[in-house]
DNA sequence: ATGGGTTACTTACCTTCCGTAAGGATACGC
DNA sequence: GCGTATCCTTACGGAAGGTAAGTAACCCAT
């Protein structure tokens, strides 16, 4: 049994947190600035309430997104992304870049 | 209803195909060469045959990753990143950065 | 004061996906 | 033919996701 290099854990850590379903596509969505709930249910076609309830509290959590509360009528809440999400500014452009150059044309993937 | 910028949907493809549960992790330990199934099994803890073996499905699928059979003994079989896999790089890098910034002190969250 | 509208969730239920263990296919050495 | 090695495949229970309905707070209109 010949030793293999493993792959980094914080690496394997942090694809698979903003990997989750939905969770990249939130991401984006806060990344021009901060959002209502419904507002981002709008920008990412296919999330339901449910999900996006519970995404928001997991990035909550791990340091991503700040929730702010505005007591007006009726109350109106904003999610923003904090600076350990903003820092993902670079995936998500990476991430963008190779969609636009691979799955626009289904075509040429030999190599 | 006002309108809401929506999100691109091949980022939004990408995202999902990138971060499906271990896909993110089998794409980094192919990202340094080729390797067999075990030596896969090996590289990522945790992950173990019948996903991997779906996961490999999928990227081939996709185009994101080729299957060699070797006819020896026994059958030794190599998976390999396409072009379109390997030009994933600059996404794993960002997010490796990412994670060694972010993830490695749990701390400094606020922003 | 009761009924309806708006926003942001929460609960409930069923289906699909994942984790774990067991079994199969192929080929060789003895 | 029996054991060994590698690469999958099948089976099944439990977790996660999809969908719809319900709740809570607040205001306005009737």
């Amino acid at each position: 049994m010949k030793d293999v290099a493993q792959i980094c854990p914080l690496y394997h850590k942090a694809i698979e947190l903003v990997g989750k379903r939905w969770t990249g596509a939130i991401i984006e969505a806060l990344m021009t600035g901060s959002r209502r709930f419904g507002e981002l249910l709008e920008a990412v076609p296919g999330l339901h309430d449910r999900l996006l309830s519970e995404r928001l509290k997991e990035l909550e959590t791990e340091g991503l997104v700040r929730r702010r509360v505005h007591a007006e009528t009726p109350v109106r809440i904003q999610y923003e992304l904090t600076a350990k999400g903003r820092d993902l500014k670079k995936v998500v452009a990476e991430v963008q870049r190779w969609a636009d150059r691979w799955l626009h044309a289904p075509s040429g993937t030999r190599g």
